[in-house]
DNA sequence: CATTGGAATTAGAGCGCTCTAATGGTCTAT
DNA sequence: ATAGACCATTAGAGCGCTCTAATTCCAATG
């Protein structure tokens, strides 16, 4: 609005626009005694460039967009930690939008991030297809995290899912169960590599004919339906392998609900690694992702491929690992939790 | 970049620049005819208005910043999804920042938004001092969110952490505790409100003098100390009041450690009521906050400022519910936790 | 003393858009 | 036919900054 303009400060400090522009710019070729007034005139009348035209004139935005699945969700929270750290590292600015879990809104947000000019986007989690993601995306650099894509115009940094799902299956498969059931991502993007991990494990371990899917999602109400269907079954699984941790939080709170022992009658198993399955009372066994690194390396990608160009998809996997708590034990022992590892469930 | 402009538009539909730009912002006045042949020429070239060129020449850019705390804290996601909500319904674009949980970063962003010329600021759950805010906010309105302020130049939203506070002693009096101390929020903002309201309702039930008041924090690392050290007295309370879901849930991963029984031995409420105290394993008595409608709330505020400009600073203070699960029973019954009210599942 | 070179400073032309005022065209009322 | 009214369209002056090229200044040099 009214607010001074670099003009304003030139007059103030007896000097040029153009003098000024160096010295908001840390130019070096500026006599200390300028750089001083100008700074105080600057300071005096509270001056501060204004970034629109700032952007403008230079071409250039020094900006990326970070578009996040779900903002309620801990987990893409330490992503983001990790995307802001690398993008200020490099003076960038990371603008956060929100997906809301809705591929119609996501696209919305590229479509916000492209009118800002950002010089490159890091999709967390991103829900929208390939297709859509490499059109829309055009010219610019974008890199999925954490969801995978086939693209050959996007990047990605992934876990390996199917790495991460093996291990929770042959975790499972070590302790004795035969039996264990995945509770899949349903339509989440990255829900078919875990998949794929988890019959491939199953098939490895020699009980690939217990190999039980079922659709369930990537939220906590999503489980309750799955959970109700498998213990109605004659043979109910010993183990159960979640797409995620809030996947499997709410498959606690449904076995809970049906008094089954966990790891007691059920062993379980998540995904993520987030901060709530660390809570004590939950004490989840779960597969974790390296997050923050994860946002770190996003940004590197988006780097070096505005300064690189074309070239092939980049494609960073990383190894996810097994944290062992409280929720997974041996089959059928059919008492309380054993001790293992630390928190002990109620009855 | 190298991206199309509005001239470029206007050279293909063969009409002036202007006119683009009436077609571009919807104004009536266009014909149809060229309306239309504008709008395939952009849809040809892949046109998309440059955000930082209309803001500059608009003198306005429709868009509000939004400082959050801490973007793995769930509570605050919630209350930036009433914020966004609100703010689309406006035709403004919310940015979002990351304080990281540290004031200066805060004023960092802060710095940030202004250089973007934002019309307003949401800071939600700030550190942040009341001075800090009032002059680095200058002309620029701003609204605190959860975390009040008592600075002339700053409305706020908030709910009334006072009653939230008499809301949780009360429930533990009346359940028959007495020695019910407070592990309060540390040097977090909306601390002080909570300890004054835990104190009044202390002596409004006759127990002024099991006043116990602990410095904590708002982080669930923050509870372990406390606990270690309350568990020591001699004569250890019998319910704790903790600042927040994360501190409680840190409390409870403590006192599960010691072997103290919850409820059994000692109830526990939260603040906050974010789903992780949902969470059927936690199941954690608290305070819920309407985080959508605050979130909502401070946009409206924003915007009622941004019309009306001087006048009394707003102070919107929504009233927190007191919602009851698994955590708070009545003292020494000395056994395991009993069952808790049915089913507090969240949505 | 004129010349040179280098450093510090400035003029001025954009960046891509909006907005006011002016233009031209068409349609009625006189 | 003429004026007026009204509409769609356009010219052009900014918005606040950066950046290149030009200018100024001054000390050092031959």
């Amino acid at each position: 609005m009214s607010r001074p303009t670099m003009e304003d400060v030139a007059k103030r400090a007896k000097v040029s626009r153009a003098l000024v522009s160096l010295v908001m710019n840390n130019s070096p070729q500026v006599s200390d005694e300028k750089r001083e007034s100008v700074l105080r005139a600057a300071e005096e009348l509270g001056y501060r460039p204004n970034l629109a035209a700032r952007q403008l004139a230079k071409r250039r935005t020094q900006t990326i967009g970070v578009l996040v699945d779900d903002l309620r969700n801990p987990f893409f929270g330490e992503v983001v930690d990790g995307i802001e750290a690398e993008a200020a590292d490099h003076g960038f600015t990371a603008l956060i939008l929100n997906g809301h879990r809705d591929a119609r809104r996501e696209l919305d947000a590229v479509e916000t991030f492209l009118q800002f000019r950002v010089e490159g986007m890091a999709l967390v989690g991103p829900r929208v297809g390939d297709d859509d993601l490499a059109r829309l995306g055009g010219a610019t650099p974008c890199v999925v995290v954490a969801s995978g894509s086939a693209h050959p115009g996007v990047d990605t940094v992934t876990t390996d899912g199917r790495w991460g799902a093996e291990l929770a299956v042959e975790h499972l498969a070590s302790l004795g169960h035969t039996r264990i059931a995945h509770m899949d991502g349903g339509s989440n993007v990255s829900a078919a590599e875990r998949r794929a991990g988890y019959r491939s494990a199953m098939q490895a371990a020699g009980i690939g004919d217990f190999i039980d899917i079922r659709a369930a999602g990537d939220d906590e109400a999503d489980a309750l339906d799955v959970i109700d269907e498998l213990l109605s079954e004659a043979d109910p699984p010993t183990a159960i392998f979640a797409f995620n941790d809030l996947l499997a939080a709410g498959a606690l709170n449904r076995l809970d609900d049906a008094g089954v022992a966990v790891p007691g009658e059920v062993s379980l198993i998540g995904f993520d690694n987030t901060f709530i399955s660390a809570l004590r009372h939950l004490s989840l066994t779960t597969i974790n992702q390296p997050k923050l690194a994860m946002g770190r390396l996003a940004v590197g990608t988006l780097l070096e491929r505005l300064s690189d160009g074309s070239g092939e998809p980049i494609r960073h996997t990383l190894k996810p690992e097994l944290v062992v708590r409280g929720t997974t034990g041996s089959p059928s022992n059919g008492s309380a939790r054993p001790d293992g590892p630390p928190g002990p469930h109620r009855t």
